[in-house]
DNA sequence: TCTGGGGTCCTAGGACCC
DNA sequence: TCTGGGGTCCTAGGACCC
């Protein structure tokens, strides 16, 4: 790996499914749009910029968005359509572009460090995306993802911006640590707790109070990232370590053979999953949350690969039973893991350990 | 106004082996 | 005979991200 120089772009579709239903519903132009479900425990999954205003975002109930902005178009998410319309916008970025880390649907990481001229390149891109799909893309550059990934977001909608690591750890002293990737609700209350609002006190921070209540590596962890401190490569390939499948009731279950039908269903789902990847897992897990949101999760690893929905159903059901949720239940949940070609593949066979027994 | 669904990574503890 | 340490696999919970 050169050492020298790295320039990384994180580019970032501005309000992507509101977006994309914008251009099918052009009389909702000008006004706020909502994409969320329709059940009563459906959150919003996108908010234009014009229902933004209303103090509508990401995450929220749509009961809630629905109050605060009663004149709101709603929508219900079409996945299938923004899967299609990312495809499009990616083939095109990936014609241009080498290094392509995607993440997550309307969002990726290019490393353009070999790049002469980077910045007229991208906005070349920029342009040709904008013109072949009517989207707009939200670019920030940096010498690192976390750089660039925090200067796009900061200036979106349609941002174009670069900054070096130093200069972002002026610019973004101000702000709230709530600001860099990877510190969550959670970690910002813990910080507070600590006297550390912004990102330029977790600058100032004394290693040895934060060590005290992180942990050695979370408090330099913490440190690195408020003075912009990345070295993470960008990823072309990821292969998946899990794939699940959950449902949220519309009210809360008690009925045994309705979980265990919801089971079955999800496991089938998971099944049908795996066939179509050519992909088989060992480890089958339930999750319940229930109507008070304890969430509980249950594992076991098998001493065979499988991909049948029946014996991801039948272990499912057994972990379920073994359970035997207290209470009504919220959600459940099916999750399998250790795939068959993952690195490390198949543990030894037939060695376990009452073959010491023999000794 | 109660909080979706799909993921990843980290930590911590126990079992087991050498 | 009261005393190890390293390594791997597995489970459970939690934080975080899109």
């Amino acid at each position: 790996m050169n050492a020298a120089r790295r320039v990384i772009a994180h580019l970032d579709i501005d309000a992507f499914y509101a977006s994309v239903e914008l251009q099918r519903h052009p009389e909702a132009r000008g006004r706020p749009l909502v994409v969320a479900g329709v059940g009563p425990r459906s959150v919003v999954t996108t908010a234009s910029y014009e229902a933004r205003r209303y103090g509508i975002d990401s995450a929220m109930p749509a009961a809630r968005a629905r109050a605060l902005c009663p004149d709101a178009i709603f929508i219900a998410p079409d996945f299938a359509a923004y899967r299609a319309k990312s495809r499009e916008v990616w083939s095109i970025v990936r014609a241009r572009f080498e290094t392509v880390g995607q993440a997550g649907i309307d969002e990726a990481y290019l490393d353009v460090s070999s790049l002469e001229r980077p910045l007229p390149a991208l906005r070349e891109l920029v342009a040709q995306v904008r013109e072949r799909t009517g989207l707009q893309i939200s670019v920030g550059v940096g010498p690192s993802r976390l750089v660039a990934k925090t200067v796009s977001s900061a200036f979106k909608p349609a941002a174009f911006v670069a900054m070096g690591r130093e200069q972002a750890a002026a610019h973004f002293a101000g702000h709230a640590v709530r600001l860099l990737q990877g510190i969550g609700p959670k970690t910002a209350q813990r910080l507070a707790v600590a006297g550390v609002a912004t990102v330029g006190d977790l600058q100032r921070a004394d290693h040895t109070l934060l060590a005290q209540r992180f942990g050695e590596r979370q408090a330099l962890a913490l440190r690195a990232r408020a003075h912009f401190h990345d070295d993470s490569p960008v990823e072309t390939s990821r292969v998946a370590k899990s794939r699940s499948s959950e449902r949220t009731f519309p009210a809360d279950v008690s009925d045994q053979a309705r979980l265990e039908q919801t089971l079955v269903e999800l496991a089938c789902e998971l099944g049908v999953g795996l066939r179509t990847r050519q992909r088989r897992v060992r480890t089958i897990a339930v999750k319940v949350r229930l109507d008070d949101w304890t969430t509980v999760t249950r594992a076991r690893t098998l001493p065979h690969f499988t991909d049948e929905g029946a014996t991801i159903a039948a272990t499912a059901l057994e972990l379920l039973r073994a359970y035997a949720p207290p209470r009504p239940v919220r959600l459940l949940g099916v999750r399998v893991a250790s795939f068959d070609d993952e690195s490390g593949g198949t543990p030894a066979a037939g060695h376990g350990g009452q073959l010491t027994l023999q000794l």
